[in-house]
DNA sequence: TGATTTCGTTCATATAGAGAACGATTCACA
DNA sequence: TGTGAATCGTTCTCTATATGAACGAAATCA
């Protein structure tokens, strides 16, 4: 489909089939679409992680939110600030520890995520729309075992932080954003 | 692997099931540990994007070469600014048209690229290392598929600023990173 | 009790990316 | 042929994102 481009002398893996690339290409694309249509609720994918955290895990504090999710606690303090600002989530200074703070959701934001639950499933099933049913079955099943392999789970994946779940420990890296 | 997380009341589509969260985070996965794998060469994912398209296509100008990658202009000054001063790659004032810059590989560009690339395709082959053939084969084979009806070509993709190239024309996001 | 650790926070800093404005040049065309 | 408009690359400014150091308050250890 497109043209020019023909003269590449080497030939390593043709970028079509590049694996990596296309993993990199359909993220991006799938995280900034998904975003796009949020970002009228005034939350992005991240906040969207971290309301999901605290519905299934109220009471919880924000340590522990920051660890699930690969966050940084300087960082996750910016991003709760956000959602308690919009009256989405609310602290609320522990009572057998004083030092933490217990997060949950507000009815507003119990609300809302509901709405936005609704809009991440028809997301992906407009992403999977181009497959048969059976395409698109085998494709979940193969990027779940992708992403299991990598120690990938739910919980805690990239896009909070540059070190995701995956990458914990290691630390150092050169300069670099996404793409691949 | 990890505990506690049971009491979600409503049930959107389960998260290990959720094709654009999986995509996210394979996609940003992918391209986070090949940044880290080439990142002792001094160049990062979207410089390699570049490298390529300029073996490619020499002689062709900053501006063919940011919209093919769907960076800003001003954007693709600095990165090329970082390939020129590691003597990657070589400006040259267009003959015919003084305001253009021709772009080419200096020698040690080509080297470094074919190093590289050496990386990417060890890369790829890590990871699909848990796939057998067959399934690494239909994977590959949908996620193109996917990658197709998403307008997303090797040319200009994601990772190389926020409008990618299946999106040239949407302006105005709110706020967001990636993970869907 | 005093030393140490933990939690959340502030602050300083770094990086990536977008857009506005600009000089130099080229182009359209009257 | 000359002048206004468009184009190319650049610089500057701003914003968003992210990290780490340091710190106060509180808890825990010894």
């Amino acid at each position: 489909m497109p043209a020019g481009k023909q003269n590449a002398p080497e030939n390593p893996i043709p970028a079509q089939r590049a694996l990596g690339l296309l993993l990199s290409q359909l993220g991006t694309h799938a995280a900034l679409s998904f975003g796009r249509k949020i970002a009228g609720f005034g939350i992005s994918p991240p906040h969207l992680g971290m309301l999901r955290w605290i519905h299934a895990n109220e009471g919880k504090n924000q340590r522990e939110l920051a660890s699930h999710l690969g966050v940084v606690p300087s960082r996750m303090v910016v991003l709760l600030d956000e959602l308690e600002t919009k009256g989405l989530v609310a602290r609320e200074r522990s009572l057998h520890d004083r030092r933490s703070q217990q997060l949950q959701l507000t009815g507003k934001g119990a609300r809302l995520l509901e709405k936005v639950e609704r809009i991440a499933t028809a997301h992906d099933a407009d992403l999977g729309s181009s497959l048969t049913a059976p395409e698109l079955e085998t494709l979940i099943e193969l990027c779940a075992k992708l992403a299991a392999h990598r120690g990938l789970t739910p919980d805690g994946h990239p896009g909070y932080g540059k070190r995701s779940a995956a990458n914990r420990s290691n630390r150092k890296l050169g300069n670099q954003s996404k793409a691949g």
